[in-house]
DNA sequence: GACGATTGTCGTACAGTGTGCGAGTGACCT
DNA sequence: AGGTCACTCGCACACTGTACGACAATCGTC
């Protein structure tokens, strides 16, 4: 049996490209980005992408090798979007970009979805994380522990706006408000809650409409950074630098 | 317009069952969940289920509403299979719910596939939230900062396993060994590393063979794992119980 | 026991999917 | 002028989730 080689996006040589004529994949990344925020992962299908382009389903073949390869492509274009700070301040560096992914992840709810299929291995995130592992170098941090501190501030920012980003997807693609949402969900959590005591406030914006459940959940993801940063820092050799003087009470 | 509601298995009572017989919703999620081990994600399928259990395809509609469901509930199992330690020291709590988690969902690497795309709301994942913020209760946290820390931990834990489960997934999948994906990889890892010189280690399992990448990915998983837990602990009132004291230099 | 209601199974069918293949088209280079 | 590429696209295949309605089996009630 001959063994398979890994194959991806990244890992082969483009193709030779003729002049700009007729479809480019940047024109079909851009396009497969809009068809997935306008109408969400599962609308996403090469027909449906080929006539909003104005061609066949299986010219785009020409173009991208599959429709992971797509994805991996889109996904990618997220990761840039995430505007890269200049700052000295190493904490500022890092919070804005776990902030500015937190943001992209919101515009492009699918993006988890790809995430979780699909290894991220483009020049984006590949930027994102360096951005990251620089700021984090210049803090004092040495060899393995950059990539460490790197990847757990990625990772807590990911994870923290996985879920949050496919709660409010589903929502959105099933033609649901929030409201309703939250009224329909109000018996489950009420015996949830019942059960655990201890999760009261996890699900309160369903029962407690006074707070909103956006500005509570961004208090959430802030919490939890600023506890992955003053962890991070406290490693540092000498951490005279700066104390966590943030929006949480 | 009929405003949609919000539906979910867990948002549904559930249907008066007769006695033992055919069928049952365990045996088809139990099924599922060694489908998806066996053969990964994209295998799914309704009729292979059937087939998997010697029934029609459409039987399974009885017993669940829609493959969504299915995956809804395959996904709680695996939060069920957290083994959720007994202590009364709050770091070894959270930290063994949170290894005991990534241990499940690398077991298990279509779990974060689905995690992307659907809300997590089942018993199963509620008590893991529930069991964390128990003990980060009895850690001295209060109000909402008890659910704030909880799902920390839990977004770190999640957001660190998936892209990892999601790549050894895929290299699976193939039917590729990770020798061969790194081979494969090499040539753009190097390539990345001359852009980046900041994240050298990340990548360098690829490179350098003599690192155990498991291991590695261990020791990752961990330094930002207790960095989360030292910022939480900062956060205590008096935190006068246990240093940082672990596995990692 | 009889009989209607409920629970459960399944064959068929429909609309839609990703993508392999091979024929076609036009632009470029020699 | 002729050949070689970069592209586009129609067709076809195997396969998907699931709505529907016809069946069978078992139950509660008389």
């Amino acid at each position: 049996m001959p063994e398979q080689r890994f194959t991806s996006v990244w890992t082969r040589e483009s193709k030779p490209r003729r002049a700009q004529q007729g479809l480019s994949r940047e024109q079909i990344v851009r396009a497969t980005i809009e068809l997935l925020d306008a109408e969400g992962m599962e609308a996403l299908s090469m027909r449906k992408l080929g006539a909003k382009l104005g061609a066949g389903a299986t010219s785009l073949y020409w173009h991208v090798a599959n429709k992971n390869e797509l994805l991996e492509l889109a996904m990618d274009e997220v990761f840039g979007a995430v505007r890269i700070p200049d700052s000295e301040n190493w904490r500022e560096v890092v919070s804005n970009v776990a902030w500015g992914l937190r943001v992209a992840i919101m515009a492009h709810p699918w993006f988890t979805f790809v995430l979780g299929s699909l290894p991220a291995l483009g020049p984006n995130a590949l930027n994102c994380s360096a951005v990251l592992c620089a700021a984090l170098s210049r803090a004092g941090f040495q060899g393995h522990d950059v990539d460490y501190a790197g990847a757990a501030v990625l990772s807590y920012t990911i994870g923290a706006t996985a879920p949050e980003a496919a709660y409010t997807s589903a929502l959105k693609s099933r033609g649901i408000t929030m409201e309703q949402a939250n009224r329909d969900l109000a018996p489950a959590v009420e015996q949830a809650v019942r059960a655990h005591p201890e999760i009261h406030a996890r699900f309160q914006q369903a029962v407690d409409s006074t707070i909103d459940p956006i500005a509570h959940r961004q208090l959430s993801f802030d919490f939890g950074l600023v506890a992955m940063l003053d962890g991070l820092a406290a490693r540092l050799p000498r951490s005279a630098d700066m104390p966590a003087n943030h929006l949480t009470n």
